[in-house]
DNA sequence: TAGTTACGCTACCTCAGGTATCGATACCTA
DNA sequence: TAGGTATCGATACCTGAGGTAGCGTAACTA
């Protein structure tokens, strides 16, 4: 463990471990001044570190903060006994409230929007953050890709639309009845798609 | 009648009636190119009009946007004698159609992601785009405003979130399970939000 | 000490949104 | 027909953001 990786130390001078202070830099930014305005230089500026370490780092602004929300999300707590409906509720509300956190929901839509328009990142967005959760859900909800993409686009999407719409993450009682929607289509067996 | 308008006729130049062709150059150019390299120069010259004329219109390329979608979405086929549940799956049905449409779905996703850091362009977005659609429905259904609201955080969220995460249109099969969905939430009276 | 790599810094490039200016043009009215 | 007015295309420009290149310096290893 301790040595089995084929490189036992890299020379030159080491990277300084600035990782968790951008991830934390970039929340604190976007959520200040919008995703937009959250310039990489800004950034890099509030953790004391030059754009150009930023950039070696990582390759774009879109990665950079796809790598931000995966550390945000962090694993989905998947609880072990729960029921099909104690599962996708806790999931939806752990989403839910990750989305609410300062800055999150921000930058979520802003990269989304950002993937729009630019098949590379989506393609990484797709990959990097959304595969890992999606076959999370498979395995535990035991229900095929489509239907697993189906639910995360309803789950997800309404979620980021409230935020993009009103600048707030959505209230727990529109959380509420978003699990009261979403539940009896995937606990009642007769799912089409 | 023929005179009560404070304006019969403005001196000087008129405007020439390119409204129409900008709304088509610009869906096609955001369809053909994606919706951040879809310039408001690429739009006019595809126009064969000067960017300078584009401006003197829109102040803005999300508010072009906005009245392209306008355009482009016109008034909600709310049929007379329908009854709820066919209400809201027709006009499911119809805003999946349109924003399947080429163009339409990118130029809404784009636009709503400009929005995400821009809350004037979000106000637009809200009040001259999403409220007309609100109010319709609201008194169509005889709901609550936030009732309303969520609906439509659910269905347009969904449909933008396939749409950005997979560059495509929300497939018929998924649109039914849509529809399957959200109906029984809404049509029984057990609406928690 | 030599080699290697990351660092901060600065300067730069590209591109897009948006503005200003100006001569030319089209329309209305006197 | 002449004058007033507002739009037209064209061009040039500004700002800001993503992203890159180069350089001297700092930190580490052998």
């Amino acid at each position: 463990m301790s040595r089995a990786t084929p490189s036992p130390r890299s020379p030159g001078r080491p990277r300084t471990g600035v990782d968790t202070e951008v991830f934390a830099a970039a929340l604190r930014t976007v959520q200040e001044l919008g995703y937009a305005r959250a310039t990489v230089d800004r950034i890099a500026a509030a953790v004391g570190v030059a754009k150009t370490t930023v950039y070696r780092r990582w390759p774009s602004k879109g990665e950079l903060i796809v790598d931000c929300l995966l550390d945000a999300f962090g694993p989905v707590p998947l609880a072990e006994g729960a029921s099909r409906a104690e599962l996708m509720s806790s999931a939806i509300r752990w989403v839910a409230a990750k989305i609410g956190e300062p800055g999150v929901g921000d930058a979520f839509a802003g990269v989304f929007s950002d993937a729009v328009s630019d098949p590379a990142l989506r393609e990484i967005l797709s990959a990097r953050l959304q595969d890992p959760y999606r076959l999370a859900l498979q395995g535990a909800l035991d229900e095929p890709e489509n239907r697993v993409l189906f639910f995360i686009d309803v789950v997800v999407g309404t979620l980021l639309h409230r935020m993009g719409m009103t600048g707030e993450p959505m209230a727990d009682a529109d959380v509420d009845a978003l699990v009261e929607m979403v539940l009896p289509h995937f606990t009642e067996g007769a799912g089409t798609a």
